[in-house]
DNA sequence: ATTTATGCAAACTATTTGCATTGCC
DNA sequence: GGCAATGCAAATAGTTTGCATAAAT
C-alpha cells in the first residue's frame, strides 16, 4: 500500500500548514476549491485522514462541531469559543505527568490526555 | 414556558440516572423503548436537551462519537477507551485553578475546562 | 501494467426541527 | 382551553464509502 504523490494530496497538506486557525475539513476545501474547482470534499478527507494517519498534520476531535486539523508541532491545549466555536492554541505548559494524578485507575491503560477550555474570545465579547 | 410532568420527561431522567455508564442518546432511547415502544427518538433527544439545560442531568460532548449523558455530583474527569469508545469517570481532584496557568489570555474570557484521558479499558486490553 | 487515488453520489451517524396532534395543568 | 410536549418524518451537519475512471509509479 505505497502512498502516491498526487496533486490533491499536496494542495491538502499545503493548505492545512498556510491556514494558522484550526481549519475543519470544509474550510480546507473550500480554500482549495477556490484554484482547483475540480478537487471533491471525498478527497479531502480521504487525505486529511490519511495525512493524519502518517503524522504530516494532526486531527483534534472536538466535542461538538467539525474536527480540525493541525499542523502539529509540540503537544499543547485548545480552547474554545462556546460562542463563535472555533479553536485556539492555549499558551500554556503541557502538563506531561498529569496522568500520575489518577488515584485509581481501575485497570485502564492511560496513552494521553487532551484538555478544552472553554470560554469566549475577544471578538464575540465585544 | 412551564415545564410539562410527561411520562416520556420522567422516563428519560430516570432511564440516565440508572445506567450507570455515560450513556448515549441512543443507548437511553433503546432502554425504554423496551418497555415503552411508542416513545420516540426526536422525544428523548428533546427531553435530553432540556434536563441538561435546566442542570438535572449533564450532557458530555465527547470528542468523535455521540454524547454521553450523566447524572451529574460534581466536578470530575473522563476517560474514553480508544478501542470501543466507552467513557468512564476519572479519579482525579478537580483542578479548579487550572486556568491561571495560562501565559497568555489574548483577550480570551475563560469559563471552564474539561479533561479528555485517552486509553484502553481493562475489557478491550485482554 | 498495476494498483492507488480520484470524483461523484449515495450512505451513514448523530442530532435537530417543522408540523399536526395529543395531553398536561 | 390553551399551550407545552409528543410522534413522525424530513432536514441537517459532518463524514465515510462503493464504484467506475483516471493517473502515478
Amino acid at each position: 500500500m505505497n502512498k502516491r504523490n498526487t496533486i490533491q494530496r499536496s494542495l491538502v497538506l499545503k493548505t492545512v500548514k498556510e491556514l494558522q486557525f484550526h481549519a475543519t475539513a470544509d474550510e480546507v476545501y473550500d480554500t482549495i476549491v477556490k484554484k482547483h474547482s475540480d478537487i471533491s470534499r471525498g478527497t479531502v478527507y480521504r487525505n486529511l485522514n490519511l495525512l493524519s494517519d502518517i503524522g504530516e498534520i494532526r486531527k483534534l476531535e472536538m466535542p461538538s462541531g467539525a474536527d480540525r486539523f493541525d499542523h502539529i508541532c509540540h503537544e499543547h491545549y485548545h480552547t474554545r469559543c462556546i460562542k463563535c466555536g472555533r479553536v485556539f492554541d492555549v499558551e500554556m505548559d503541557f502538563i506531561a505527568d498529569l496522568e500520575t494524578n489518577i488515584k485509581d485507575t481501575h485497570g485502564f491503560k492511560f496513552t494521553g490526555h487532551d484538555i478544552i477550555f472553554k470560554g469566549i474570545c475577544p471578538e464575540c465579547n465585544s
